[in-house]
DNA sequence: GACGACCACTCGTCCGATCAAGTGAGTGTC
DNA sequence: GACACTCACTTGATCGGACGAGTGGTCGTC
């Protein structure tokens, strides 16, 4: 009407975002009831469809809350996804070369228990292994071991003591047709071993975070393990989320 | 029709599962178009607006994209967010009176100086504390305290010695106007404090998952802060999310 | 062969209507 | 006071139609 050349953006679609601006700054308070239905309609000219859209959109994304009978309430601005220190992905992402880092194995290991179960091979399987450890201001902070299955691992610099000057991950995507689609972790809290504490300079009896992260591809087979082990008093996992 | 009593889910959520099932199990593989709107509409029998706002549906949920003019096309089952065991949020929503829970401690006490800093308070300011101890088969595996400002708790149960039969946050929402936004969580590894060892049974030395979970409202002003200390030789986190 | 008109098919948006069902306040009876 | 009833108001589900617009093919013309 107005102009010919002027992009519109669908009514549904205005008026998503006409209630989201009015949450936004108050026009709308948190907890209080949006107008019905039958008033939006009036307000912005549409039909009752079109309104009900725009609202179930609002629900979907968390803006609003409807209740059969009652109305609909502001649930506020969504809270989006969540916030948390991934530690099993940047030890798979992050360079060798990069910061206070030190290679101090690669090449092939007997598999332990955990990252045995982890990749779903026999205790003290042959693995390519491959550990790093972190300096933080000239003092270990971090260790990590990376574990791979050999038919993964071949083709690959993984089981070379050579410095890898992109992560893991890259690297193994760029050699390879390895696609990782996820990763679980499992956490936990116990005394450094024998063997940590050397490497990382830590008296007997001190504490660690242990995370051991399992790579996962689209079939939930698994590609590779890292084991990641942090000093206690070194470090914090921060992880932030909406309240429900 | 055939029955009286049964309930039935609406028309168009029974098309969303339909149509998520055949992806699940290959019926509509990965890339292939699906039957088109009007196929659908026979096909279910119900109008064109239902078979659409499945489809809505399922495309705002990641399953499948669609095309104007083209088709919708299948994207595979959506790689859902995190998963991930919230410590934090399971504090303040476990009642007292499930599964061997007993509470230790309930009333006013003096604010150590992690908790006065997360909810932003002076060091040794009185607050409302609440303990308790979770028994697994018997024996001691997890202690959780809860810390509320004075005004917050003030009118609520929390600062009494009796069992409360629902979680501290519906407590809370149903007696004040106070509504959770936002947890944060900060997780580390340290040897358990004598009077951590003395409530969960543990030996001296033995490394303890403490989780220092602060409530946030809509505003990020602290609401209240859970201090949850899990033995490590008896718990692991797990965390899984897509590797991207 | 290149081009354009046409056409069948697709999804995108919007409308207005109907019926159902949940909620809460008010009203009247016992 | 307790209870049942009514009624206004709210959202929930579904329908069928209408028009618009993007896509990709056929087909005829040049």
């Amino acid at each position: 009407m107005m102009s010919n050349l002027e992009f519109a953006p669908p009514k549904y679609a205005q008026i998503v975002q006409a209630i989201q601006t009015r949450i936004e700054d108050g026009t709308y308070p948190v907890g209080t009831m949006l107008p019905s239905e039958a008033r939006l309609v009036r307000e912005f000219g549409s039909g009752r469809s079109t309104v009900v859209r725009a609202l179930q959109i609002l629900s979907m994304q968390g803006w609003i809350e409807r209740e059969h009978g009652r109305g609909s309430f502001v649930k506020g601005v969504p809270a989006h996804g969540a916030e948390r220190s991934h530690a099993g992905a940047s030890a798979f992402d992050a360079p060798e070369n990069a910061g206070d880092t030190t290679v101090t194995a690669a090449g092939r290991a007997a598999a332990p228990a955990v990252v045995a179960e982890a990749l779903n091979v026999p205790e003290n399987s042959p693995l390519i292994r491959r550990q790093r450890v972190i300096l933080d201001e000239g003092s270990p902070s971090e260790l990590v071991t990376l574990w791979f299955p050999l038919d993964i691992a071949s083709g690959t610099d993984l089981g070379d003591t050579g410095v890898i000057a992109i992560g893991a991950r890259e690297h193994l995507q760029a050699l390879k047709q390895v696609r990782p689609a996820r990763i679980t972790e499992r956490l936990s809290a116990r005394l450094a071993t024998v063997e940590e504490r050397r490497l990382l300079a830590t008296e007997e009896g001190a504490p660690v975070l242990a995370i051991l992260a399992t790579v996962l591809n689209a079939e939930n087979a698994p590609i590779a393990v890292a084991d990641i082990v942090l000093p206690g008093d070194l470090h914090e996992l921060e992880d932030s989320y909406p309240a429900t």
